[in-house]
DNA sequence: GTGAATAGTTCAATAGATTAACTATTTTCC
DNA sequence: GGAAAATAGTTAATCTATTGAACTATTCAC
């Protein structure tokens, strides 16, 4: 690639993730309403797809620290949406597990959600959204590697 | 497309579009260091491309209230980022400049962001991440849409 | 000229994030 | 076997970002 073309994929790149990170939130937060904020929706995914989950694990997956974890989790059992279980064979560990009511409120989220992304993504044809996700992964994939770089500096 | 390939692309997408937001946001987040926070790159940024704005301008780039917009130039403002000019000709509009400072402060900001971009979109090869970014700014323009769409309701 | 619309701010409340210090537990290894 | 290091999670203080409602000031519409 000659630079004028990186300089220009560079700009473009910065800005699109940006904006169309802005709007997909801003469409997802308008679905979900004051049930759940956007955070708080997307902890629920986490742990529904894993069955079980530790604060340690969600503060990787989300990149922020331990103690924002704590807070949100808090929040969320203060509201009778997640458990808190003690894993009795390391004392140390914390189990986050949705309760009865939570599990009813990302469903009923996620059907709103997966319908808004339905109504967007079939907009494109099969080729090339499938082609938009593929690289899409491959791009987590780099960040990831990324990371790791950073962290062995 | 049948209703698998559909459910099958829309978890996908869920699932990387926010795996990959919070990486790349951490990545950023830690080249930008203490000196500014993401919001606050991506508003100077903003406001260099565009060369003078308003807070009712960045309310609708960020989808947010213009009482958050007020929040954060007034952050930028103390800290001598950005600059407060009334319109002479109609007293109700406020434009955004940057400081000298500012620009300073953006520009080094820039540089670094431009280099870990530059690092991760040059390991694909240049058909695949201009087709990415192509598809990526046709959702922009699909996401547009559909928030007209909402609005109109 | 009055009433509606527009641009922006203020205020109180809430969510999310950081850093540092802390408790409790388990692991390492001499 | 026991001291030191590592790990999991919480707490507290502080900051950034956001909302919604009420507000000021100004301009537009008719």
């Amino acid at each position: 690639m000659d630079n004028n073309t990186i300089q220009d994929l560079i700009d473009r790149y910065v800005n699109i993730s940006f904006q169309v990170h802005k709007k997909a939130e801003a469409l997802i937060k308008n679905q979900l309403g004051n049930e759940l904020t956007n955070d708080q929706h997307y902890i629920l995914r986490y742990i529904h797809q894993t069955g079980e989950c530790t604060s340690t694990e969600l503060a990787e997956v989300f990149q922020v620290n331990k103690s924002a974890i704590t807070a949100i989790i808090n929040r969320m059992t203060d509201r009778g949406l997640i458990q808190r279980t003690r894993d009795e064979k390391d004392r140390r560990v914390v189990y986050l597990t949705p309760t009865q009511e939570g599990v009813e409120l990302f469903q009923s989220a996620q059907e709103k959600v997966h319908q808004l992304v339905e109504s967007i993504i079939t907009q494109f044809d099969e080729t090339e959204i499938t082609t938009f996700i593929n690289t899409y992964e491959k791009l987590a994939q780099i960040l990831d590697n990324k990371k790791q770089e950073e962290l062995g500096e």
